[in-house]
DNA sequence: CCGTTTGCTCAACGCTTGTAGAGTGAAATC
DNA sequence: GATTTCACTCTACAAGCGTTGAGCAAACGG
């Protein structure tokens, strides 16, 4: 009447494949991680990988499935992604951004998550150009989210986290509260 | 004694082969670009890419060679830098940008760029905290780059590229000229 | 204690990859 | 015009990949 050791077993094995997996492909990428690389981590037969998740690709989508409920991105909440940014990415995250660049899933993925994110954040901005000063803002935090943990630039061991923040905080405020002007000195 | 019609064949034909490799390489990626893919489209045989370049990465190393003497990077230059990279990419930019997230070489070779062109801009700008502020404007930059040329983001064929400039400009200005607080209203 | 179920491993497949070497046919040399 | 040279192709190999199905040993239900 146990009827759990079997199951949990299961499960276990199954939670630490996924953990395995999401760590391999935030290390190498899809194409990089192999199915015996993430089943070796996993201290697992790499058949078991494929019974647990049908094939590589599948396992790849629910190892990249975000948390969920994110969806909320006014301006204030904005500070809050640039602490994360600069500080730890979730290995989730990792694997997504990774393979961003190489595999059309996870660029398709990422694209509507950006779009998303712009979206909402041009709503709860005032003034002119909303959309553009937006686009502005998320590109640029992708781009510091990837010199930062992939790229690696030497400038994040020299420099504190708290200048970064602060002078991130000041230039996101400038985008957000409009303070452009419609004109600039170009070449 | 001719002397030129078999050289400069073989010359073409490498032209050829590494025209290909820059297109395949920028498209899909090292990994996911294979030699054959690369001699089809330079309509040739695979053995004859190995004969010219000797292996996969050193093709690769050849393909993303950046055209030299590029160094000067003051901050009018960082207006032409954006403007390039608000409208096209050159096949061996696309090739080093595409697999820096993957490819170990690719990626260092990147650091090593964009850690130049921090320095550089890093010296050319006044005020404090030059280094914060220059690594904030290449990333942002890098970032830009990516999410129009590669994932490209709906609000870059949306938006006009001239209202782009103009606000990355201002935005550029506003990091450049020292125009920030070191004080913000965080969370 | 028996028969069944099942989580897991073993061994193998078909395929693609980078790469090597033999072969070929036309151009260059004499 | 015979011989050598050489740019190029053909064929093949060894390794690694994702994936599959048979088999084993432990956990279950009676």
């Amino acid at each position: 009447m146990n009827g759990t050791s079997r199951d949990a077993k299961r499960a276990q094995s199954a939670r630490r494949i996924l953990d395995s997996a999401r760590e391999e492909f935030a290390l190498h990428g899809f194409e990089g991680a192999t199915i015996r690389s993430i089943a070796d981590r996993a201290g697992v037969d790499a058949s078991l990988v494929m019974q647990h998740y049908g094939s590589k690709a599948s396992l790849f989508a629910t190892a990249v499935e975000l948390p969920k409920g994110d969806s909320r991105a006014a301006t204030e909440h904005l500070l809050d992604v640039l602490d994360v940014r600069l500080t730890d990415l979730p290995p989730e995250t990792r694997a997504l951004v990774r393979s961003m660049l190489t595999v059309p899933q996870a660029e398709a993925f990422m694209r509507a998550f950006l779009e998303e994110r712009i979206d909402n954040l041009a709503g709860s901005l005032d003034g002119d150009n909303a959309e553009t000063r937006a686009v502005l803002i998320v590109s640029s935090i992708l781009g510091l989210t990837i010199a930062r943990h992939f790229l690696k630039l030497s400038s994040f061991d020299t420099l504190s986290k708290e200048a970064l923040m602060s002078a991130a905080i000041d230039w996101v405020n400038a985008l957000s509260t409009d303070a452009l002007s419609t004109d600039a000195n170009s070449a």
